[in-house]
This record gives C-alpha cells, sequence and structure tokens, in this order.
DNA sequence: CTAGAAGGCTAATACCATTAGCCAACCGCG
DNA sequence: CGCGGTTGGCTAATGGTATTAGCCTTCTAG
C-alpha cells in the first residue's frame, strides 16, 4: 500500500463525528474530505459514493446501538429484561441523539442485517415470556415500534418540554410490560 | 395579479404528487417547476426556497393524518376511541406511506403547530380514562411513540413480510388499551 | 388608459457528487 | 539495491442542484 493515510473505517469515523457535530444534513463528501485533510475525490479509494458512506454510518450505529441494548440485556429475564432493554435504548438515544436520526436516513440494504441483530436481542428480553414463536415475533415487533417511535419522537425534539419525558417512557414501559404479562 | 398561473397551493400540490410518485428524494424545485411547465426560478415567486416548500409539505401531510384520526375519533371515547385513533393513523401510513415518510424529514418549526392539533386529537381520545392533566399528557406520549415507531418501520419495510402487520398491531393496540384501563 | 405589481423568463453563481486520468510513494521481489 | 506494480493521493472537467439578480410582459385596479 501506498501512503499510511486514510482508511476505509477512518472515512467512517470521520463521518461519524461530522454526524455528531452537525447533524446528518452535515455528512457531505466535501465535509468529510475537509476534515481529512485530502481533496473530496480521493475519498472515492475507500468509499464507492456518498451512499454507501451513508450506509456504513448507518450500519455503524446500528451496531453500537445493538451492542449496548444486548449487553443490558444479558443475564436478565421478563419484564427485568424488558425494562433493560427499553432503558438502554433510549439511553443511546439521549446521548446520541443526532446519530440516532442519522440512522434512519435512507433505509438502504444492508441495514437490514443489522436490524435482524436488533431483533434477536428484542426476541432474547422476550424468551422468559413463554411466548410461541409467531407470538415473540409480534410481541417484538410492537416493543421496536414503541422503543423507535418514543425515541424519533424524542431525538427530534417532538415532545414539547424535555422535561418528565422519563416518567412518560416508564409509563410507556409499565402499558407494554403488563400488557406482555396478561397476554 | 398578472397571468392566472401558478399559486403557492399548487406549487405545494405539485410537489405532493412527486412525493407519492417518487418518494422524498425526488421532491426537487427543478422537478416541480418541470411539472408546472416552467423555469425553476419562477417558483420562488411563490415559495421562498426549498426548505420552506419542504416545511409547507410536511405540514400540509400532517393536517391531512389528523383530519383522519380527527374524524375517527370523533362520537366513540375510551377504548373504542382508542382503537378507532390507532387504526385509523395506520390506515392513513398504509395508504400513503411516501407522504408518511416525507412528513418526518427536517423537523424544521412550523411543524410543531400542526403537531399540537394531533396531540389534541389523540387528548381527546384518552378523555374517558379521567387521567389527570399530566397523566393524559404521558399516555397522550405513549400512544402517539408507539403509533409513529409503527408507522415509520412499516412505511420503511423495516418489517420483515407485510404480511401479518394487522395482527401485530392489533396486539400493539391491546397492549395499550389494557395498559391504559389497568393504570 | 395608464401605472404598478405579479409572475414569468434568462443569465450567472456557488456548491455538491462524480468521473477520468495523472503522478508519487511505498511495497515486495529479485 | 533497484525496479515494477499497486495504492492513494491529486487536478481538471462534467452535470445537477439551489439560489440571486435583473429584465420584461401581462394583467388589473383606478
Amino acid at each position: 500500500m501506498a501512503r499510511a493515510a486514510l482508511s476505509r473505517d477512518a472515512v467512517v469515523e470521520i463521518a461519524l463525528g461530522l454526524v455528531d457535530d452537525e447533524g446528518e444534513r452535515g455528512l457531505t463528501l466535501s465535509a468529510v474530505a475537509g476534515r481529512a485533510g485530502v481533496a473530496t475525490p480521493s475519498l472515492y479509494k475507500h468509499v464507492r459514493n456518498l451512499a454507501e458512506l451513508r450506509e456504513l454510518v448507518s450500519i455503524r450505529i446500528m451496531n453500537e446501538l445493538a451492542d449496548e441494548a444486548g449487553a443490558a440485556v444479558l443475564g436478565r429475564s421478563g419484564d427485568e429484561a424488558v425494562r433493560a432493554l427499553m432503558r438502554s435504548w433510549r439511553t443511546y438515544v439521549v446521548r446520541h441523539p443526532r446519530r440516532y436520526s442519522a440512522m434512519l436516513q435512507v433505509p438502504h440494504p444492508g441495514l437490514a442485517e443489522a436490524g435482524s441483530r436488533l431483533l434477536g436481542i428484542v426476541l432474547a428480553a422476550l424468551r422468559a415470556y413463554g411466548l410461541g414463536d409467531s407470538g415473540a415475533i409480534h410481541a417484538a415487533r410492537c416493543l421496536r415500534a414503541a422503543m423507535h417511535g418514543f425515541s424519533v419522537l424524542e431525538a427530534e425534539g417532538a415532545f414539547g418540554l424535555p422535561e418528565k419525558l422519563d416518567e412518560s417512557y416508564d409509563l410507556l414501559i409499565d402499558m407494554l410490560t403488563s400488557g406482555l404479562g396478561t397476554d
């Protein structure tokens, strides 16, 4: 290889920083090149095009989220597991709101794989309820929808005051766990 | 006024058609101008810039959704109202997936107003539960988050097979209404 | 009938992604 | 040690986009 220089991963890393600092709209090839101290076309040696970079960023973010959610669920079961899953999910969003928003953009393929990893974690959290195969899928979809919806709305500032959001989320957790228990 | 010509509303209408046909990424000023049979800069006589057009489109869509949800809730109360609200919401999304996706983009101000209209409708659906002011807000946030999350995931094709999504959504409705009742 | 505004146009600018083609540096090999 | 190929940078050029400036026509109000 020639000059030590950039790598594919380094480009993705810079892109992530850009998303954190300026939001997903700030993710532009020339901005990445600027931060890397390189001319724009040089990036094409590491990344096929902007769409691929966006996809790589999304996948990276979804995997981060899955890592944290997976760790939270580990060693717990039942309501405890669901609670931990939901809390860790929201914690990630609160900590990295712009990343979470960026992950949503452009539902290209490739995200599907990372998505199914997340699904597996949600299913693991549900294991103790003894739902059938099909029931578990339905329940997982509901959990994911609820967590995702709350996250999107919070990350985009669609809720009014940020205070008391914790209470709202606790209520959502209670509604869902009680719904699961009495199913 | 000069030549009969375009109006602000007509421009928004064309933009909506574009969103329906090509998705939110197809909403470009030159595409709108093309459909209107006009040169691109002429649009600036009706709309301040692309950002404003996007905002107008989003508001229009959110109001459409609010109209349908409001009509669904009208004359019902309690679990029936919540069920009707949730069903009408998803019905809109299934009917206009691209519009719903487009509404999410760019959470500019101005959407807040249309959003509070929606909030009012959700609160109306919850009236019969006799929740306190604060409790109703929390419950409304949960409902909205759940509906929104499911809608986003469905509109983006994030769930696997489209079949049996009805069952999943019914489960979500049951979980939430039972959570509200036993609160 | 006339003045002015409304709404169209062309031309020009700036920014972006993307492609093509060139050049230098580094690597491994003999 | 040197040499060739690959790797990773560059500049130049293209095309699409939004946006601004300034002109010109046409309708309408008075």
